[in-house]
RNA sequence: CGGGGCGUAGCUCAGCCUGGCUAGAGCGUCUGGUUUGGGACCAGAAGGUCGCAUGUUCGAAUCAUGUCGCCCCGACCA
């Protein structure tokens, strides 16, 4: 493509509103162009590295045995009623009406499919025989996000490679799950992502039912723990905890004492004023668990993780009880509860560090007062003692001797046993070799295209833009004619960008009538990784200059073969992603 | 949905607090010329409902109220 014909609107400036280097990039790099919050327009450079990234996955979903299907964007709301699922996406569902032949015909726009090929393989699949079978499609989802942000990251309409896997045993079940689980390494490591596969939180579903591919980046959404001893790896909302060295405090017991703590309700307050640190405060939440209240008492400077308490109680629902129960139970406003007098008699549940703290400060359940030096056993007992939190830096790693380090994330693919769920819910099912019938038992598989490319971005881009992968790369290489309306230099390099053609080569061709420096900055801007100057300079001595985008310094070749040259170059590249 | 910020030329921004000449700059675009290896130079030109509405005032980009849009932090995220 001859970059005069094409549209690569380049900045040199960054918008207003851009911040995080993927956003940036793309909008100065000319890839994308937003709409509105949450939508943008793919641009030729952009567009072309989002083909490239679904190419690599069709290839390698093919690769794994899935089949390719195309599902509509627009669905009948009423799929989703048959799931429940209207009320569990709220206002992330985008619905609407449609008027036909006078009548109104509600609609929604897919956020993900479940539902759609649930009843399509509810059609279709009867038999045992039609077994395992795993379909996928690349397809826009739409969701209706409170808060679009970190450009291409966070959109309300986004490109899904979406699989579904439909087994008649949980084994069959397993072997899916582990082929695309592999499948997922391949597509990401061809795509040159870092890219590290956690364990993620599977809901009421459990054990290792669920794997996330994260990508590390400081501007990611999600937070994960990682061991590097023995590569355990996990979303915090996941993450166990290894064992904990919990020794009773030494410290000298202070007597319990009640504190004026006017309008001081969170931690941070309560630590502000009365000058101690986070760690020396018990916190006490009031939890519902299948609508019976219990406590829960976990270190100040620590979050609760309400799957692990869901899990220790038994419960099947869990959430925060509501302000008039915590008042009901504490007989204080919220932010005054603690473990020492509560007005109704609860079960408490306690952290384990918990065991390892003395002279507590704690909510004294009464508005406006806390206690300090409340202390475990003398002034209030726990019923039971758990893992109940979030794992932190430095936290022992439950798999080795090492500590757990905590990243910030990007999530890209997730891979998740579903079980039954939808196909109970949708009366999806199949007839055994015995002609028992049984429910079809599935699997979902997840990965965000656009995500592919802002998360390369965020992790490989340098100071003068996007380096990209040649996998992923818009164009494998670009020719750069410095002075264009030199007649030798647009002969020679007219020459070299046919030729490159012919061989196959992706290749952009800078023919603009522009000084060398914007074509520098350009190419580097929008990061090929293959950069051929054909200039005055070199052609006198009859050579043309070659550069890696990741590399500092440039080499010269002979102008003869030079696009065989580079064409070998190509290719050798190439063979890394492969 | 809570908190904060910003809307002035295609882009980045100044001007606003303290109302008053014809609303500015840089970049980009167009014309002519000189240039040509890391975002050139000279001369000229086009380009604006100052987000929108209402109000205050002799007079509003500037003050007030409302509204819309965008961005950031938090909550939410099958």
């Amino acid at each position: 493509m001859r970059w005069s014909q094409t549209l690569i609107p380049t900045m040199k400036e960054t918008p207003e509103g851009a911040e995080i280097p993927s956003h940036v990039l793309m909008l100065r790099a000319g890839m994308i162009n937003q709409l509105m919050a949450g939508a943008y327009t793919y641009l030729p450079l952009g567009y072309r590295s989002l083909r490239k990234a679904e190419a690599i996955i069709r290839e390698e979903m093919d690769k794994a045995g899935a089949v390719e299907v195309h599902m509509p964007a627009i669905t009948p709301i009423s799929l989703w009623e048959q799931t429940g699922r209207v009320e569990a996406f709220g206002d992330v569902l985008i619905k609407f009406d449609v008027r036909r032949q006078g009548k109104k015909v509600p609609m929604a726009l897919g956020p993900t499919h479940e539902e759609i090929i649930t009843d399509l393989v509810k059609k279709f699949v009867s038999s045992y025989r039609q077994l395992p079978l795993t379909l996928y499609q690349i397809q826009t989802k739409f969701r209706n996000e409170e808060r679009p942000r970190f450009g291409v990251l966070r959109t309300s309409e986004f490109l899904m490679k979406d699989a579904y896997s439909f087994d008649s045993t949980v084994e069959g079940l397993n072997a899916s799950y582990d082929k695309m689980y592999a499948a997922y390494c391949k597509i990401f490591e061809r795509c040159g992502l870092d890219y590290l596969a956690v364990e993620a939180e599977s809901g009421p579903i459990g054990g290792d039912a669920s794997h996330e591919f994260m990508c590390i980046t400081p501007n990611g959404e999600d937070t994960v723990v990682y061991d590097p001893k023995s590569k355990y790896a996990a979303n915090v909302e996941r993450a166990e905890i290894g064992k904990r060295n919990v020794a009773k405090s030494s410290v000298e017991p202070k007597p319990l004492t009640k504190l004026h703590t006017p309008n001081v309700g969170s931690i941070e307050a309560v630590s502000k004023f009365l000058k101690c640190k986070p760690h020396q405060m018990l916190k006490t939440l009031i939890y519902s668990a299948d609508d019976r209240p219990i406590a829960v008492l976990i270190r100040g400077d620590h979050e609760a993780n309400e799957n692990k308490v869901r899990r220790a109680v038994g419960a099947k629902k869990l959430a925060l009880a509501d302000n008039e129960t915590v008042e009901k139970i504490t007989g204080a406003p919220v932010g005054f509860a603690g473990p020492v007098g509560l007005k109704v008699a609860v079960p408490i549940w306690a952290d384990e560090d918990v065991a390892g703290m003395a002279n507590c400060i704690i909510g004294a359940n009464e508005g406006d007062h806390h206690y300090v030096g409340a202390n475990l056993d003398r002034d209030f007992k726990v019923d039971h003692f758990a893992d109940l939190r979030n794992a932190a830096e430095g936290d022992p790693s439950p798999r080795s001797d090492a500590k757990l380090e905590v990243r910030k994330t990007v999530e890209i693919g997730h891979v998740f046993k579903l079980g039954t769920k939808y196909s109970d819910a949708m009366g999806a099912k199949f007839l055994d070799d015995k002609e028992q019938q049984h429910t079809i038992i599935m699997g979902c598989y997840g990965i965000g295209v656009n995500r592919i490319l802002a998360s390369l971005i965020e992790t490989k881009s340098d100071a003068n833009g996007i380096v990209w992968p040649m996998s992923i790369s818009p164009y494998e290489v670009i020719v750069s004619s410095v002075n264009a309306a030199d007649a030798e230099v647009a002969a020679a390099s007219d020459k070299l960008y046919a030729e490159l053609q012919a061989l196959g080569v992706d290749v952009l061709y800078d023919d603009r009538d522009q000084r060398p420096g914007v074509k520098f900055k350009d190419a580097d801007l929008i990061g090929v990784p293959l950069r051929v100057v054909v200039g005055g300079r070199g052609l006198k001595e009859g050579n043309l200059e070659l550069k890696w985008r990741t590399k500092e310094a440039a080499e010269m070749i002979p102008l003869a073969g030079a696009a065989e040259a580079v064409a070998k170059l190509v290719a050798a590249e190439r063979a890394k992603y492969k």
